[in-house]
DNA sequence: CCCCGAGGTTTGTGGCGCAGACCGGTTGAC
DNA sequence: GTCAACCGGTCTGCGCCACAAACCTCGGGG
């Protein structure tokens, strides 16, 4: 095995400090979550216009953020038109705090000397 | 209103929040550049083992933000072995302190109330 | 000579972000 | 009744790109 402990490094090991919530990371989907983590529930259009997203972008997003079960997607009936409201779950919740201190501690990385 | 100022929002009008930097915001190389602002330069397999990044990828994350103007690549023999180094340019360093900058905007959207 | 390891680069490819086309259903204008 | 627009969403096509594996080069054994 000729012990690849670290010296190797070949492999696919990434420091924790790298690996990073892809889910969240996508600055798309970071919008989405941070804008949730505020209001709590945000309609669809909302979401679009305060993102800038295509229709099409922020839908696939939403059912990815939906299928990560970071987000929970709620579809109503407003008269006739139907209207799609997403909020944050707990687990979302938890997500985007992770991500946050994640960012920071990589950051501080790059603040004490090496 | 017809009113197709913002209220299309169909076209391509990513908010700005949203519309961060590529280059700095892969983690992998948010790790490098990060590593550069601490130590100025580093070697190929230092940032290789502190980075936990296969060869290939280091590499290639190299080569791209080189071609982005962000760090310069300079190439010497030690004994008679290559050995690759990276140093931020001023420019690395102004993109990474704007991505930064650009992050704590982002994040400031989700702690005020909507 | 062949083989191998170290140091990097190039190549292959699967995944994904994005925008636009299409699909219903509804409403208002003509 | 026809047409267009709105709302919401899916699907498709395109292009980019992160990742790792294959490859290259050089030096040192056996």
């Amino acid at each position: 095995m000729t012990e690849p402990a670290v010296g190797a490094a070949a492999g696919t090991g990434a420091r924790p400090d790298l690996d990073v919530d892809r889910l969240v990371h996508e600055p798309a989907r970071l919008g989405i979550l941070t804008v949730l983590s505020s209001v709590r529930s945000a309609e669809f259009l909302f979401l679009q216009s305060a993102l800038g997203l295509s229709k099409g972008n922020l839908s696939s997003h939403l059912s990815r953020l939906e299928a990560g079960g970071l987000v929970e997607i709620s579809k109503k009936f407003v008269g006739k038109k139907p209207q799609t409201s997403a909020a944050l779950t707990p687990a979302g919740a938890e997500a985007v705090a992770r991500y946050w201190a994640q960012l920071d501690r990589l950051r501080g990385l790059g603040r004490q000397d090496g």
